[in-house]
DNA sequence: TCAATGATTTTG
DNA sequence: AAAATCATTGAT
């Protein structure tokens, strides 16, 4: 059907041109999350797309960071937080939450962004089940997949305002209060 | 305030 | 092999 055909083209055009690239995710972990906030999440279904703005993350910093999974090196589970920024780390929380994450900053180098609220869903675990995501989208290279990818977007007067992130207080005095939470006003 | 619920990780 | 942990949520 010629009408199909034309509609699934311009979409792909878009989804190229607006993405945001590689090296927007291989840089600190701190530097990418105020910066994201504002940009579409973008999910691509069937025939339909649709873009979420992303108005709060957390930020996962490397081994020396308590409250983050790869604070006990790389295990089966944490082993694509070491992979090259760009990459989702999912992972089951409480037996029934599936966590949304960008994995930031070079190989190695294990850091990610939990993507904690989107416009108009706020809550991690009901944002992952909003957009359907689970298991079979860790480790997804979310800078060439058709399925998922973060476009940028221009916000006027953008604020941001940052918090000690939540559910972390086994980490110690310094992690567990770190203002690493990042909130779009 | 606390139960649900199960994969991951540690041996508490 | 068993026990503890856990980037949450929703109901009581």
């Amino acid at each position: 059907m010629k009408t199909g055909k034309i509609k699934k083209i311009r979409l792909n055009t878009k989804s190229k041109k607006n993405r945001v690239p590689r090296e927007f995710f291989i840089r600190d972990v701190l530097d990418v999350a105020p910066e994201i906030l504002g940009y579409k999440l973008v999910q691509k279904n069937q025939n339909s797309i649709t873009a979420y703005s992303i108005s709060e993350v957390e930020a996962y910093r490397g081994e020396e960071d308590l409250a983050c999974h790869a604070r006990r090196g790389k295990t089966p589970r944490t082993r694509v937080m070491y992979e090259t920024g760009g990459v989702l780390y999912v992972y089951l929380i409480y037996g029934m939450h599936w966590m949304l994450n960008i994995v930031t900053g070079e190989k190695n180098n294990p850091q990610a962004l939990l993507i904690r609220g989107l416009k108009g869903v706020s809550g991690p675990g009901r944002l992952t089940n909003a957009l359907d995501i689970d298991g079979a989208f860790n480790g997804l290279d979310i800078t060439s997949s058709e399925k998922i990818w973060v476009e940028k977007n221009y916000i006027e007067n953008k604020r941001v305002t940052t918090y000690p992130r939540i559910g972390v207080d086994y980490a110690g005095e310094y992690y567990s209060n770190i203002p690493w939470r990042f909130v779009l006003e």
